[in-house]
DNA sequence: TATTGTTATACTCTATAACTATA
DNA sequence: TATAGTTATAGAGTATAACAATA
């Protein structure tokens, strides 16, 4: 198979692993969550244009977030067709708790089956993937 | 952000990329369609097994390529209760566009923005990708 | 008119539960 | 009873289209 065939079925199943390592908040909510707690509140098109998704599609996750009381949104004083999204008290404990999750599986997948070598390679090779998924 | 976090957001943005790159056949299709060709006609639950999906997840996706004419199924003469999926010539020819499509958008990203260092080091990750995807 | 955001709708992907047919 | 497979159903994730409110 090519390299192209190989990544894709990689990040296919890799995908998959993670959205079932840890099912809530599930991986798009989870990516907003961070946005908010690392870059204080956005607005819907900001959040949009980091994820790259259509607004649309945002608008759903984030209306998901605020029925779980995640996120709160208020409108924008200045100019009042935006809305701010802002990340709640209980947003920052599940986050945390998703992170410490996530951190944990990592640590052991990579601890287990990788030499330090192979370990050095991969980390090296995730701000590569982030720049392949954001052109 | 840790590791792990950055490793799972490169990967969500990475994952809708590639759908987006080529949606037909979609990210599971094509997978189904690469395990055919290469490795021949096999049964569901070896999809299933070899994608790390449950079978009946499997089966809707099969359905689905079954329904685009893209494989066939038929059943095992020696034990009846196993269905035998094969690709179609029609699969063939859809796999090969999508590989090629695939492979023009993969030499495009990292040929435009990465060093040769830069791509060896991806290239070279992306079978550690592959272990951490399945363990 | 252009921008920001939303709701409605549809399709893919995957899961669980419940079922049939064969071993 | 155990295994292979399927259908029904639900929910996440994303898209497009159509709309409302504000600039």
């Amino acid at each position: 198979m090519t390299a192209s065939g190989e990544l894709r079925a990689a990040v296919t199943r890799l995908s998959r692993r993670l959205r079932a390592e840890n099912p809530f908040p599930s991986l798009a909510q989870a990516a907003v969550l961070g946005h908010l707690f690392d870059d204080g509140p956005k607005t819907t098109s900001w959040l949009a244009a980091a994820e790259r998704v259509r607004a649309q599609s945002m608008a759903q996750v984030i209306r998901d977030l605020e029925v779980a009381g995640f996120v709160a949104r208020r409108p924008d004083n200045v100019d009042r067709r935006q809305v701010i999204v802002e990340i709640t008290r209980s947003g920052c404990e599940a986050l945390m708790e998703d992170r410490r999750r996530r951190d944990e599986w990592f640590t052991q997948a990579i601890s287990e089956s990788f030499t330090p070598k192979e370990r050095a390679l991969l980390l090296g090779a995730i701000p590569l993937l982030a720049r392949l998924s954001a052109p």
